[in-house]
DNA sequence: CTCCGATGGTCAGCGTCCCTGACTGATATG
DNA sequence: CATATCAGTCAGGGACGCTGACCATCGGAG
């Protein structure tokens, strides 16, 4: 095969990550996460949010993130509260067992980073690091 | 928001190409490759694959290879011929529609990595490859 | 204060992708 | 030639994200 390109080297970390994290994630007793759900549930939050900047951050349309809500919402991840300042908005807002598994989720994914820092040496993985954050100025088209 | 993991950057970085691959891809008049199928078409030779092997290296089952190779060949990307070393299993060869597509997408490739090296240096660029390679020997359970 | 366009959100329906399970036909081994 | 194995397909279903249509509320212009 060729030489691989940057790219899909790329891939392969975060797959990787990704796979550790939610192994890790089920394995604590949240097999009702699915991956769909975990992307939405990244981006929140005690102050809420409400359901179309969700959609819009996780880049997803207010119906899809909609749906997600509810699931997240009958499993007892999230919960859905009035705006008081939008009679037409609600707010999700995490709830106890939303923590419980953003917990499980930033251990493991230290872990990983510890590993990666033995594997590398803690200078090369700074480097690499380094790199990634000066690429993404020129590939990560949201902010 | 916390420093962003490094496999979060690695996915930002692997998008982008993903993205540019296939805008090249659909500009170039292969509007009609879909993501799945190109996953696929990524592994094929001008050797012939049998669908079972291309489902293996694909990490999907043999199933849905099949089907994807189905609208690969109603595309005219690949052909099926016989395997003249086991008449139960069919090869799936690249045919010259696809071999058109592969020199886009690694045209395209190609161009992403210029426009790093300008970005980064050649030589971070290439520290950069190097540690990902180096990280890929724990992030790969495939080889 | 009253319109009316913009905004937050849901409902309904659809297409893609991948899965499991069951099956057909060909091969290899005893 | 009986049987276990292997390549591949058929049938059906679930997860996910999309478009289009719709309702309620908001907020600024007249």
């Amino acid at each position: 095969m060729r030489e691989p390109h940057p790219a899909l080297l790329m891939f392969i970390g975060a797959r990787y990550v990704e796979q550790r994290v939610s192994g890790a994630v089920i394995a604590a007793g949240y097999g009702d996460l699915t991956p769909a759900m975990a992307r939405v549930a990244a981006r929140l939050s005690e102050d809420g949010i409400r359901v179309t900047d969700l959609a819009e951050q996780s880049r997803i349309t207010k119906q899809s993130a909609s749906v997600l809500v509810d699931q997240l919402e009958r499993a007892a991840y999230v919960e859905r509260v009035p705006d008081p300042t939008d009679a037409r908005a609600r707010l999700v807002v995490i709830a106890p067992r939303g923590r419980e598994v953003q917990r499980v989720a930033r251990r493991e994914e230290r872990a990983v980073e510890r590993e990666w820092s033995r594997h590398l040496g803690a200078e090369r993985l700074a480097a690499l690091t380094d790199a990634l954050r000066d690429l993404r100025e020129i590939t990560d088209p949201y902010r």
